[in-house]
DNA sequence: TAGTATGATGTAAGCGCTTTCATTTATAGC
DNA sequence: GCTATAAATGAAAGCGCTTACATCATACTA
């Protein structure tokens, strides 16, 4: 492996102008250039990126903290993310955080120890005062999917309330009067919007809410069928369900096929999040698009901007939800309806 | 930020000495240990981890290459080596080579250039002769995926062939003798080896292969879209489909389903993969089991055995698929079949 | 007590690169 | 040609940590 003496040596040269010619500075000839490239090229040189971090205390990479590696929904974040740093040269350091507060600071402090020009964190345990702390050191924070007002510029996040308000919305306009809701973990603060959003669209629309018709699962698949289960157990009558998010749909979906309904014709089901996995269920999913991939890239131009100085574009901190209409939800008809 | 001249100068020591607790080095008494690691505590000491990279040329970490961050596929894999890792102490840096050879090569020079003590390589594009000669380098490397005879002790592989070959013989055990085959790209290995598999239990059950019922798709759902009409339109009569992966499947099923087909009385289908996908498609997908996850665990089970020496379990190179029986595939009975 | 071996600690020299300040060179204007 | 200014280059001092070799302290044996 040459080093930079090797360069400066071979292109009658100091230390310092070969480093010059790496970082792009203006302070160096054109013929100085042209000599100190040549020379690298001949030795095939790579610049040691660890050296340049330790003596810089920069290291072109961004790092990114997410609940896990699996999940078509963290997936999607990486891949916007990534992609946006790639086109601008940048490289990501990503580390896992496992939804535990230990496990967040210790991927946090990887990446700081990484030497990151920036962090985007998408973190769940760690508390707000952790972070507004971490904020104020030298370290560029950007929040994905967590609002902190203190920080609200450098938090990205979608407009759940809206989603959830949407997602009730299309039954209502469908006819149907009779709602049911599946929520995520209430302590989380997206399935309090999201409930907080179907509370409004059926206020708005005069429709009074059952509290035996509102059961509470934890976002995954069979907690969704476990409240499918206790929502028909209950033997209230509802020709519509609101999901917190599609994999709670799906198990829900799965629970009353087996009891025998006829989807949708006898019950209406939207979700939440417009996993990939939304096109797979039968039938196909009517649900809130969250556009993760978006706020990633947008997350990524945050960091492009305020740290790189490389972008002029216009920075968007709240995305908004959109329905997107499918097979599973259809309008509401007494003559579906079984006793 | 501390650092170690601060620590050595609390605790009264020399820097080699605070190293060498730093390190867990026997050449220290209890005394001093217990000395240095009050004064680190007091200083609430981080040691900075460029620093000890460059000068131990070693990061603690893994560097893995993926083909993309998003996915079902990767993110199981990315989850299982990660998992195991984590356990271990060590931390994980993550590239993305987008399947190009250029992209992967500055994904693994990024990695390389980060001081990661091994990789743990997904890589399509770049060459055999690329991959030996970088194995014959000083960063050891595992390969995922990936058959290079003269790399054989550091690839982990699935047998492909045997999966499509339990595939196949599920539905002739079925009583199925119509069989049409949706095929990844055959430029492919997996590809390859899956119809190969698919061959062999054809020729076992002594059933001759109609070359008008094979379909060349791209490992993508809409082409299997596409292969499906393609095998309909041709007129000819098949009981059952093999594909070789399920997002093919996918598409496959949707077209039948399009067509007016009955599945699965109509059309049994098998697909390959075992995605999570799989158990919310409708019919749920009889599949054969990849078992991706348990692989990036047995390739990070490797490393840190080979480069850490922490493990003394015996390692596993070849992984065995495993029909997964579902909903998709049903018995063949004629008076299920319209002319 | 002296000599030897072992354990513990310290000193010094990097690891590869960046960057500040000093020095040199080139250019423009009078 | 001289002077002032700007541009270009070099020298030197780290960045925070590791580690080989030197030195010191202690225990054991003859």
């Amino acid at each position: 492996m040459a080093t930079i003496y090797q360069v400066s040596e071979l292109a009658g040269v100091s230390l310092a102008t070969v480093s010059r010619v790496m970082n792009n500075s203006p302070r160096v000839s054109d013929t100085t250039r042209t000599k100190v490239l040549a020379a690298m090229e001949q030795l095939g040189y790579r610049p040691n990126s660890i050296a340049q971090s330790l003596a810089s205390n920069r290291s072109n990479s961004v790092g990114i903290l997410v609940s896990e590696l699996h999940g078509p929904f963290y997936g999607e974040m990486l891949s916007g993310i990534e992609n946006e740093c790639r086109a601008a040269g940048k490289h990501v350091i990503i580390a896992a955080g496992h939804s535990e507060e230990a496990s967040e600071i210790d991927g946090i402090e990887f990446l700081i120890s990484r030497s990151c020009d920036a962090l985007i964190l998408h973190v769940e345990a760690v508390s707000d005062d952790y972070l507004i702390k971490l904020a104020e050191g030298k370290l560029p924070i950007v929040l994905i999917n967590r609002y902190i007002p203190q920080l609200a510029a450098n938090c990205i996040c979608l407009n759940n309330e809206l989603g959830g308000y949407l997602a009730t919305r299309q039954l209502l306009q469908q006819g149907h009067r009779q709602l049911a809701y599946i929520a995520g973990p209430m302590w989380k603060s997206d399935a309090k919007d999201r409930y907080a959003g179907h509370l409004r669209a059926m206020a708005e629309y005069g429709v009074k809410v059952n509290p035996a018709l509102f059961a509470e699962g934890d976002f995954q698949d069979s907690s969704g069928s476990r409240c499918m289960q206790q929502l028909l157990d209950s033997g209230l009558a509802f020709t519509a369900l609101v999901c917190a998010n599609d994999e709670m749909a799906a198990g829900a979906i799965e629970t009353a096929r087996q009891r025998g309904l006829n989807l949708p014709q006898q019950l209406s089901i939207v979700g939440f999040d417009n996993l990939i996995l939304a096109r797979y269920i039968h039938p196909k999913l009517t649900t809130i698009d969250y556009p993760i991939g978006e706020m990633g890239r947008m997350a990524a131009r945050w960091v492009l901007k305020n740290i790189y100085q490389q972008q002029t574009i216009r920075l968007k901190n709240v995305f908004e939800p959109a329905l997107i209409c499918r097979e599973s939800a259809c309008h509401f008809d007494a003559a579906n309806q079984t006793a």
